[in-house]
DNA sequence: TCTGGGGTCCTAGGACCC
DNA sequence: TCTGGGGTCCTAGGACCC
């Protein structure tokens, strides 16, 4: 086997420190990342969770996820700010456009984290990450993490060691030193559920779940447990891929600031998603096979309905009489405050075309077509249905980042 | 008191076929 | 009728990631 070099750049507290360095830029003389501040949504929209926080919100106990409310209490004079999605996704690429003077070979993890191989690089791996970290944080304005490991697994592990605007390596004979203390919560895939499991029978850290036998993993917590295994122990061989993976699904959703208790209601807010679906559907030159909704109450509770079509479609409104179908089949009067929206088994167009289908809805689709069109010229609200006037719902729901397609992401490496 | 949005993958049970 | 199994498809739900 040749060996590899793997970075994972990491952005420090990202949307965070993005929101910092914009608003230095535009000559603010506070760094948010100085002082207890978070990225948060907004209460009133029912919206008000942490999306990101600054060392010292750390320092309070403020944790990503939890409600903007009890940040508030831990911490009364945290500076809350919104989120500018917008701004992200331009920060994001300035970096990938950064370190791809590095390595033709970048995969976009997520909005903030890019694995990059470094197998044939020309500097010393520690120069090089040097290099990439100081010109981010001198050009771009904020600082990042850089993990160095032999494959992607290790260097995203090293990649969370300690923060901010540090790089770590996490080789083969590193792994018992730096990660094997570790608690197994840090592993990457072992969320709440699998520590729990694992500590009640008394694993507690990386190392010890390593040097479980392989089979009565496989036999206790079937595939995953390979898989978190295989992650103790180092093993990960999945390649950096820097072309496009095939989208698997697209799915919308929205928490209303109201809970929904009409169906008049309820099926505006379909409506509403299915246009957001169908339009970045369409935008992909893709039809989809199989859709489904799920729904929240006002008690958070949650249950889903899917259905797979006969011919895959694309069509606004096949998925929205497919869904609204759904939705009266499965709804059951309790107010709602979540609805989503998800199509999946997706099939390229021209593969369609080529198949033997014949789809009922070409004339919708060409409809579609022609207001996608418009839309995209003259924005997103100068088509919309009569029925949404005064109704308080918009009429296009969804799309956190707009303009550009979302990088792909897998809990999978 | 308050709890977002966008994804991927896996499992288990039932239907249906041979 | 006291009765198999294997394979595939479909559906609902759950685990994890950022």
């Amino acid at each position: 086997m040749n060996d590899r070099i793997v970075f994972h750049i990491d952005v420090n507290s990202a949307y965070l420190s993005w929101e910092a360095a914009y608003n230095l830029q535009m000559g603010s003389n506070l760094d948010l990342r100085e002082v207890p501040s978070i990225v948060g949504g907004d209460q009133e929209k029912r919206h008000g969770i942490v999306l990101a926080k600054s060392i010292p919100a750390k320092k309070y106990g403020i944790r990503t996820g939890e409600t903007v409310y009890s940040a508030l209490e831990k911490c009364p004079q945290l500076i809350v700010v919104e989120p500018h999605y917008e701004r992200y996704m331009k920060a994001s690429k300035a970096m990938v456009d950064f370190l791809s003077d590095y390595s033709p070979n970048i995969q976009r993890y997520s909005i903030d984290e890019v694995f990059l191989d470094y197998s044939n690089g020309n500097l010393p791996y520690m120069e090089a990450a040097q290099k990439m970290k100081e010109g981010i944080k001198k050009e771009l304005g904020f600082t990042v993490n850089i993990g160095i490991g032999p494959n992607k697994l290790l260097a995203k592990m090293a990649s969370d060691f300690t923060k901010p605007d540090k790089i770590h390596t996490l080789f083969y004979n590193e792994i018992a030193e730096k990660m094997w203390p570790l608690p197994v919560e840090d592993l990457f895939m072992i969320g709440h559920r699998t520590k729990k499991k694992l500590n009640s029978r008394g694993i507690f850290t990386i190392g010890e779940l390593a040097h479980l036998d392989k089979n009565y993993v496989y036999s206790w917590l079937k595939k995953p447990g390979l898989l978190i295994w295989e992650y103790a122990n180092g093993i990960e061989s999945s390649d950096v891929k820097s072309d496009k993976s095939k989208v698997k699904s697209i799915g919308n959703s929205t928490t209303l600031p109201f809970d929904v208790t009409t169906k008049d209601e309820a099926l505006k807010v379909i409506l509403g998603i299915s246009e957001m679906v169908g339009m970045r559907l369409r935008e992909l030159n893709m039809r989809a096979h199989v859709i489904s909704v799920s729904l929240k109450t006002s008690e958070f509770f949650s249950y889903s309905h899917q259905k797979k079509l006969h011919i895959p479609t694309s069509s606004t409104n096949t998925i929205y009489k497919t869904a609204s179908t759904l939705f009266e089949e499965m709804w059951d009067y309790n107010p709602l405050r979540c609805f989503s929206i998800s199509l999946s088994s997706l099939l390229d167009e021209d593969f369609i075309q080529l198949s033997l289908f014949e789809d009922f809805n070409e004339k919708d689709i060409l409809l579609d077509k022609s207001i996608d069109h418009i839309r995209t010229k003259f924005g997103q609200d100068s088509v919309i249905r009569s029925s949404f006037l005064y109704s308080g719902i918009d009429p296009i729901i969804g799309g956190v980042v707009a303009e550009e397609n979302y990088p792909m992401m897998s809990s999978y490496l």
